[in-house]
DNA sequence: TCGGATTGTTCGGTTTGACGAACGCGCTCG
DNA sequence: CGAGCGCGTTCGTCAAACCGAACAATCCGA
């Protein structure tokens, strides 16, 4: 049988390479993960180390303790680093309808992002640490208003308005009211 | 950062489900199946049954043998239409901060996702014709009320309330006030 | 400086997944 | 009928995944 679907590379180094990867994003140490994932440290250190073909249980359980999807452990990440900057979006007219999209980050392939919607309360900023080199932080603020963004670049945002900046230094952010924003973080 | 992210059931069932499945779909015997990877029928019956806890070079071996891509054996079938209301969701707590992330959906390596602001004015819907095969839609709708999803499929939402829904069949929007949101579009 | 705690690794012992053979069943051909 | 073939399941054996403990190395507070 051919190989049609291009099914990556046998994923015993990938496992390897993601389970340390996702290890060190969530920062904590092996012991730790192994005892949050109920697993003895030895499996896991071999698993990191490239030793090893672990069971399905056994991958799993990790992946719901780093609190990352299964298949972000066994796909390999394919890290070809290319960041496709935001630009001023094109607004793109529907054809028929009233219906107006502007563009504002056009993906490649590689990139991994995650959605998220982010509740923020009035108070205390958020310190947020620098993720894993190359991410980058999209933000569509959609009610309230917000300062966001690395330590002495912050901007203000009104609901509407779009920011992105780099994730892999450290960043703020604080709410200036109740406010709540579409969140897109993106990995590679 | 607390995990609270849903990590679906185990997946031993839903292995031996997709596995039956996907062998009856490729027309095979378990026999053959078993052949074509390089296992013996015994394992490959046990596995079936939902009996046994696969490794992952055997498990992969199968999706291989299969032809399919091997997040398709381990992952739940994909529903087609998924809401996620204002104020649901898997949440994840920040450590320090009045700050709540909710996890809508999480990107995959090899998916690449475009990011769009979507303004939407009462009136004629739009019709939207499929795009190309694989890509799904992602709508978080800031403010107003609209109408949107796959034809007979049509969700209505909310502020804050977000939907996915496949972008390779025919689907509409109609904004029923004037709105806004946030649109994800991935490919693959 | 010294103890204690934590890091990740390595080493025997036990559990278990994978294998091959044998089995029962149903179908087809001689 | 009965021999032959393919189907999927079950059983004993072996390798290996997993475990627990012991290990050096590092860090931190007393």
């Amino acid at each position: 049988m051919e190989r049609t679907l291009h099914e990556p590379a046998p994923p015993l180094a990938t496992i390897a390479a993601a389970l340390r990867r996702e290890r060190e994003r969530a920062g904590i140490s092996l012991t730790e993960l192994a005892r949050r994932a109920g697993l003895a440290k030895s499996t896991l250190s071999q698993l990191e180390a490239g030793t090893g073909n672990p069971s399905i249980e056994t991958l799993w359980s990790l992946g719901v303790a780093l609190g990352v999807p299964f298949s972000r452990l066994v796909e390999p990440p394919e890290t070809r680093v290319r960041v496709i900057r935001a630009g001023e979006g094109p607004r793109l007219q529907a054809d028929e309808a009233d219906f107006v999209a502007t563009l504002l980050a056009a993906g490649s392939p590689h990139t991994r992002r995650d959605l998220y919607v982010m509740e923020l309360e009035p108070g205390q900023a958020r310190d947020a640490l620098a993720h894993i080199p190359g991410s980058v932080e999209h933000i569509v603020l959609a009610s309230g208003r917000i300062k966001a963004g690395p330590v002495g670049e912050q901007v203000e945002l009104g609901p509407g308005d779009y920011v992105t900046f780099p994730g892999d230094v450290d960043h703020h952010y604080e709410a200036l009211e109740p406010s709540w924003a579409v969140l897109v973080m993106e990995h590679r």
